[in-house]
DNA sequence: GCGAAAATTGTAATGTAATAACATTACAAA
DNA sequence: TTTGTAATGTTATTACATTACAATTTTCGC
């Protein structure tokens, strides 16, 4: 196969999905190791990296960080509302927004690979502190 | 005013603007240096985060760069399709998106500060390579 | 089951990006 | 002249990501 989850990948996978806020991959090594035996961080890029082409995880570019997708099995289209102060993550599924994009790219003759929405501000909670 | 471009600043500008791809930091700091006296990073970084505030330069997170806007002063509204292949970016403007995404925070109660809008691929040049 | 090939995991080191901390300079305002 | 304020200079450190290679485990034909 080459592309299953190994028994390296299912604690990082298992931290993501019981903690939906943003973990940095040092975060993610730190967190492991106070529980079992000592992870390096290159351990756990490979495993992110196979999360996500698996796409159970998602990689926030803005924050230097990583979120578990919602949904078993498929992330959503990838974009997200990111809270700055709380750090929770919101992945919203807009089909406009695809189609939008989508539209725009093929005006400018460009072939889209991957794409990457990432709204920064406040959630609701973290307006009214 | 304590926001207008200092000396240190404009050769970061100039470069930006006469050479419309990415740019990281180090770059900047390593071409600047070729031509005068050396200049630390942290340098470029105050220069590009001021240059950014007055809106003439955007950071590209997925590539961890910057390049100048085109426009003079003002930057569009941060949409931006990147070729992998030969890093060149070009900014769109789309009202639409602008206008969905909105709607979207709207719905989660989201208050937006900025956003991040990265679409890889390939443009119409390296398509047909 | 046995052993070779392939894939995964372990370990150390290094490369790259960003910021912290603090000293100094430049210059305007009192 | 002294004081205030912003910009710049310098050194060091923190944070994020990857390379290189050894060791181990897994897979699969025999």
């Amino acid at each position: 196969m080459g592309k299953s989850i190994g028994r390296n990948d299912e604690p990082v996978l298992n931290l993501l999905l019981s903690n939906h806020r943003i973990f940095s991959a040092y975060d993610i090594a730190e967190t492991i190791s106070e529980v079992g035996k000592r992870v390096q961080p290159i351990q756990i890029y490979r495993s992110l990296e196979k999360l996500m082409t698996l796409g159970l995880v998602h990689r926030l570019s803005t924050k230097n960080g990583f979120i578990a997708c919602y949904e078993d099995g498929e992330c959503a289209t990838g974009q997200f509302l990111i809270c700055t102060e709380c750090e929770s993550v919101k992945e919203i599924d807009s089909q406009l927004l695809d189609k939008e994009i989508k539209g725009s790219a093929k005006e400018n003759n460009f072939s889209v690979a991957s794409k990457s929405i990432e709204v920064l501000g406040l959630c609701s909670n973290c307006q009214n502190i």
